[in-house]
DNA sequence: GAAAAAGTGGGAAAATGTGTCATTTTATAT
DNA sequence: ATATAAAATGACACATTTTCCCACTTTTTC
């Protein structure tokens, strides 16, 4: 399984598009179509999936028998904002204009990799975001891992890269 | 199984039209008819779903023992206020009065694609319900998550993207 | 330092969305 | 039945958004 890493200072522009960073377009290739999902995070931020993930995601939610009205507010939930996007020919994705709202994106933001999607947040909030009670990482991962059994290690998956494109 | 996915921000005509985004629509046609049912939602938003969808939910009720009282009781909230829909040659829908009343709908709707069919709701009920209270969320994805199991992901296709243009 | 690639920006054509008005159809009352 | 009103439909024009394309700047690579 490939996996989404790095962090990715990129701009908006004046029409809501922002470039994908040609590293982690890469990346994304590995996932198996230029398709993806874009969606609210639980925070003011963005979640990117590859349309693949998305899919999968959203099998286990489609599951989810909507006439219990739990279940249908989860769902609500977890669609709410989701719109596929296409890049275009400059590989720019269009921002729709309700989740930068959302997400408070100004001119800048921070595409973050996180193993099978990226965040996407306005750089400022991001900051704040990271910089806030580094003394507190102690105790989160203490909290973390204590109430966690850790599983075993999988045997190692050998996984293939697909070549990079060659240009002339 | 298409999908259909996004939010949308539409207006209503004084007449109580809506016109289908036409992102929305080509979605809508990979259910292969242009035919729809639209019904309350178990609160005040409202639901449409493509043709096909909805004779494969009604199904499922129409199975159920009218003998039963609770049951009759279901199938008539169920069937109360669906209505067949056809848009017009310039791609609208006419919402019955009725369930334009029933949803709150003043001037601006939101639809957001859920899966197979699509919530239709006042912006401004749509917008306090999904800001609400996202600690909410938590408790509420745990619920639902507890009493599902999570199949395991398939392995994606890699994606090869077509050479960038060569120069002569 | 030159060439290539990556990242930005913007103009303009095409497509989409929206309001309005005219015409047709349906309903209602006399 | 006919007149009238109401509603539904169709047509169009305008505003806005999206897409496509190209050119320029900056960064990377050799």
């Amino acid at each position: 399984m490939p996996q989404l890493l790095g962090e990715y200072d990129c701009k908006i522009d004046a029409k809501g598009r922002l470039r994908l960073p040609a590293a982690l377009l890469k990346q994304l290739h590995a996932f198996g179509s230029p398709n993806y999902v874009i969606n609210r995070g639980m925070t003011p931020y963005l979640t990117l999936f590859p349309k693949t993930v998305w899919e999968h995601e959203s099998a286990k939610v489609k599951a989810l028998n909507g006439y219990i009205e739990r279940n249908q507010a989860f769902k609500r939930y977890f669609y709410r904002g989701a719109t596929p996007l296409e890049p275009d020919s400059a590989d720019r994705i269009l921002l729709p204009k309700s989740l930068i709202e959302y997400a408070g994106i100004k001119k800048t933001v921070i595409i973050q990799g996180m193993d099978d999607r990226v965040e996407i947040w306005d750089k400022e909030a991001y900051l704040n975001d990271i910089n806030q009670e580094p003394a507190d990482f102690r105790k989160l991962a203490e909290d973390t891992w204590t109430s966690v059994s850790t599983p075993p290690p999988a045997p190692p998956n050998p996984y293939n890269p697909p070549p990079d494109h060659v240009l002339p």
